[in-house]
DNA sequence: GCATACTGCATTGCATGCAAACATCCATGC
DNA sequence: GCATGGATGTTTGCATGCAATGCAGTATGC
């Protein structure tokens, strides 16, 4: 046990590296569906495909794991497939973080990020015209990003983000009716209401109710 | 892209092998203690006293570092320090978890599992007199267990263990005075009648209420 | 005496080889 | 025709070697 320097600094969890590589390659593959659900991964292929050694490829498995997008299955390792019921337990645990969040947000905001954030939104409601859905993805970003940003707490900032579940949005996201993507917009301004209120209750539950009319909305889809 | 058969059974995330063995042996000595947080971690030494090669090692600082408790410095990896501040985080992300586990076993929980819950707390009040304190750690994690399993949903129970922040209860729990464990089975009491009412806004409330009473007497603690 | 450059060493990053495990396929028996 | 057992091939689990990186300690210049 040698003596060492400090490290309250947070620190990256993993440095930038060959293997980092792979597994953002991996990672960006899967979840954009390029590398469908039940799909098994096999290390060599992989290795081969991305022009690495198998070890940086089994080590990205690892990390792939540990964000649960891949599970281990017999001998090796497959893309975790994602039930009803499943859809629903990943959806619960979004609600309760990020409405969590925005409850703290009402709270701990500064009050110049809760004006950034009605910017974000006021911005967003003036371009709508053009009505793309690929803006719509970002925007809908942006704007959780800003209320996590606001609620000041990392862990939970990197718990919410590692999920990972943001996945179902970005697939579902050009299928959204004009109605639906409406009712968004509506939720994202009751949300800043509660906010400038500086009402964690009532924003933690507007959070909440916004979450699961998105639970609903995916739903309806895989039916 | 071969076909394959489904999996939709819930899979064990990691298989068994000797992988798993150091990282189960090196995860335990990092909560216990025995590894000390700023601790730097040494393939080739861990490998040695291990009796294993550097492989298995490497790919258990990964899974370590997925789970938040060592992080890269330099080259390597150092078991993570919390300071105050990231305490404070750990237990507001405890409490988002774990108070909407508690609501949600205010709302699911078969009758069976809360009278269950019930007899796990009242058999502990029965047996106090011992005053274990390593009991004490025991009885709390079962009356968490519980309350977990009720909320039927496994995703959840998944990220409130991984966390893998219980180390700090059991870093402190023997240094509990008799005053804090009482008001720590008052709480226990409360809880589980807030959970027979059936009334989630309560069961929720009184959760999040004991992981902040949690965090006091952690930071009193660490003063 | 302090800063800066250089050299050696510890340690990781990645590749690769080998053996064991497991699935698959086919043959054989009932 | 179905089940059971064995052989074969694929794929992982783990060990190990080599090169590269960055740190430390020392020497050198100012």
């Amino acid at each position: 046990m040698p003596p060492l320097r400090r490290t309250n600094q947070r620190v990256a969890e993993a440095p930038s590296n060959r293997t980092t590589e792979v597994y953002e390659q991996l990672r960006q593959a899967i979840v954009e569906g390029s590398i469908r659900p039940n799909e098994r991964l096999i290390e060599s292929d992989l290795a081969e495909r991305l022009d690495v050694s198998r070890t940086p490829v089994r080590e990205s498995m690892l990390r792939l794991a540990g964000d649960g997008l891949i599970v281990s299955y017999r001998r090796g390792w497959v893309v975790r497939e994602h039930s009803a019921e499943e859809i629903r337990e990943v959806f619960e645990v979004r609600a309760a973080l990020e409405g969590f969040a925005a409850g703290l947000a009402a709270q701990r905001a500064p009050d110049a990020a809760l004006k950034a954030l009605e910017a974000i939104h006021q911005s967003y409601i003036d371009s709508i015209q053009g009505s793309s859905r690929g803006h719509l993805v970002a925007h809908n970003d942006a704007f959780h990003e800003a209320i996590i940003a606001a609620a000041r707490n990392q862990l939970l900032a990197e718990q919410i983000h590692r999920n990972g579940q943001y996945y179902f949005i970005h697939r579902i996201a050009g299928f959204l009716s004009d109605e639906e993507v409406h009712t968004s917009i509506e939720g994202h301004e009751e949300l800043v209401r509660a906010l400038t209120a500086r009402d964690p209750v009532l924003s933690e539950q507007v959070a909440r109710d916004r979450v699961f009319d998105g639970l609903e909305k995916v739903l309806n889809r895989i039916r």
